[in-house]
DNA sequence: CGGGTTTGACCAGCGC
DNA sequence: GCGCTGGTCAAACCCG
């Protein structure tokens, strides 16, 4: 089991240690730096960090390369190597040199030439370094837009929303707005009409921000909610029905500032369902087992892990097979993480902190709040990826599911879903063509288009959400659109009444969401 | 030896 | 009040 969480490492490892060192690397530990670092290093250092390096490499050039500084100034001008070469012909051969100096000028071209290979390289750097940033930029957008639709259609819902009390109703609304809703129905986060002024302050927000903002919004929406189980499903749904609940004092504890004590409700879930031959699925973060339990319902054990990349973190997580699939895993995470992330872990974190979020900010009023509602735009091509919202149970959790087949119909996936919930796609398309097709770009273990079209090895979360994120240009709006119609969408407010009420998941003609009462698909 | 997992025990919420 | 269940704890154990 051990060796399991450091599987789940090696990829950001520098890929020479065992399983301790990954360990260690996760730790920010001195002698195994993590490959990532390293590139960030890259993209950050300076052209002296590299003369560095190739001093290493050649520690008896220093001469040499003391040499080529003097013509640096002129040198580092003429970003083209061509032209330091052009320069240096105009002194070696015209000027009448004997032989023996041309040899001895011989070592300073190549050191030009280095040398202007690496302003190209430190060129290259800085293309990539903004890039980099851009694409930081864009994901923090995203997460602004995502939080700005979500606080309107709060707002809204708080003020107006008039509560459906047929479950099935809502569910046949779900299915009606999945098959029929479009893009141009849904909420346009991209409208400067909407809130301006915060959607300029959230967008500039730093991603930690905006984790930040978004665990305030979280626990600003932290509600009082009478557990209850309501659900008759299976496994991982009745654990996080109670997961959370306040009888740890430890955890409440080790959430210190970020919870406060008298609240008993708990933070939203996310959980992905993935098919995994894996006992875990890769989410770049550093996990403690604590805890297996038998769930009920569900021969596979469920096993509790807990953070521990940092004291005190709060973030948990259940994993735990589906009882009718076993190749399906499903991961519930909750909490947010009080220490800076790997870059995959943030992704995955701002993910599923932004979905945590989107509940939350539908569920205020009731915890029903985000009983069902659907999207699904007819312009996505590939609906890789179905997302189910449900805060039917005493507290919301939604649900990736990357189990689906990439040429499942959505109407398929419809039926499938035993439950009315909330169900909107999210494209999976892969990296960004221009991190592809670059040399700096180091795929991941699992590329996002393998990873949904791939049922086995090992799954990786971040690869996916991060490729759904960064993928589809069109996903900003998708997305918004989902939550305006999911917050949109007449609620349940019957207590209950929820998606699963009667329809207890693992219902046949169901299989491939048997466990689930808040799921995000994923084709 | 340190850090992780295993596993039985314990606690608290919930339903009957 | 009692039993069931989920979640957590912590001692024992394992492993590198």
């Amino acid at each position: 089991m051990e060796n399991q969480d450091r599987r789940e490492f090696t990829f950001l490892g520098s890929g020479g240690g065992g399983g301790g060192n990954n360990n260690d690397v996760l730790r920010g530990g001195p002698h195994n730096k993590p490959m990532m670092i390293k590139e960030v290093d890259f993209f950050s250092n300076s052209t002296s960090e590299r003369s560095a390096r190739n001093n290493n490499k050649k520690p008896h050039d220093h001469d040499d390369e003391t040499a080529v500084k003097d013509i640096g100034s002129s040198t580092h001008q003429v970003s083209d190597p061509a032209g330091v070469n052009t320069g240096l012909n105009l002194h070696t051969p015209s000027s009448g040199m004997l032989k023996s100096a041309y040899d001895q000028e011989r070592p300073n071209i190549e050191l030009i030439k280095l040398r202007g290979e690496l302003d190209r390289l430190h060129d290259e750097n800085g293309k990539l370094r903004g890039m980099l940033d851009q694409i930081t930029k864009n994901y923090s957008e995203l997460q602004g837009q995502l939080l700005m639709a979500m606080q309107k259609q709060a707002q809204e819902y708080h003020q107006g929303q008039k509560v459906e009390p047929n479950g099935m109703s809502s569910q046949r609304i779900s299915a009606q707005q999945i098959m029929d809703t479009r893009p141009s129905t849904a909420l346009d986060v991209n409208d400067p009409s909407v809130s301006d002024d915060n959607k300029t302050q959230e967008l500039s927000v730093s991603l930690s921000n905006t984790m930040e903002v978004m665990s305030k919004e979280r626990d600003r929406h932290m509600i009082k909610v009478p557990r209850k189980q309501t659900c008759t499903e299976d496994g991982l749904d009745q654990s996080s029905q109670s997961w959370g609940s306040p009888k740890s004092p430890k955890l409440d504890e080790a959430k210190g500032e970020e919870q406060a004590p008298e609240v008993p409700f708990r933070k939203a879930r996310v959980s992905v369902r993935a098919r995994s031959d894996a006992p875990l699925i890769s989410d770049g973060c550093q996990w403690r087992k604590y805890g297996q339990k038998m769930a009920k319902g569900n021969p596979c054990p469920r096993a509790y892990y807990r953070c521990t990349m940092a004291v005190g973190c709060p973030v948990r997580k259940q994993v735990q097979r589906c009882a009718e699939d076993k190749t399906i895993l499903t991961t519930t995470y909750e909490g947010n993480h009080n220490h800076p992330l790997p870059p995959a872990a943030t992704a995955m974190a701002n993910t599923t902190s932004a979905a945590a979020a989107m509940l939350l900010s539908g569920s205020t009023t009731s915890k029903e709040a985000l009983t069902s509602s659907g999207f699904f735009p007819s312009s996505m091509p590939y609906v890789s990826t179905m997302a189910t919202l449900s805060a039917s149970a005493p507290f919301p959790t939604i649900t990736l599911d990357l189990t689906q087949s990439p040429s499942c119909n959505p109407v398929q996936l419809l039926h499938r879903i035993p439950s009315p919930s909330a169900t909107f796609p999210l494209p999976l398309h892969g990296v960004p063509p221009q991190l592809l097709g670059h040399p700096m770009y180091f795929p991941p273990k699992l590329p996002a288009p393998q990873v949904l079209g791939q049922r086995h090895s090992h799954t990786s979360m971040v690869e996916t959400v991060t490729a759904a994120i960064a993928s589809d240009p069109n996903f900003t709006t998708a997305l918004a659109a989902a939550i305006s119609t999911i917050m949109r969408a007449p609620r349940s407010n019957d207590g209950s009444t929820n998606p699963t009420n009667g329809v207890p998941a693992g219902l046949p003609g169901s299989p491939q969401l048997p466990q689930s009462c808040t799921t995000f698909s994923t084709n």
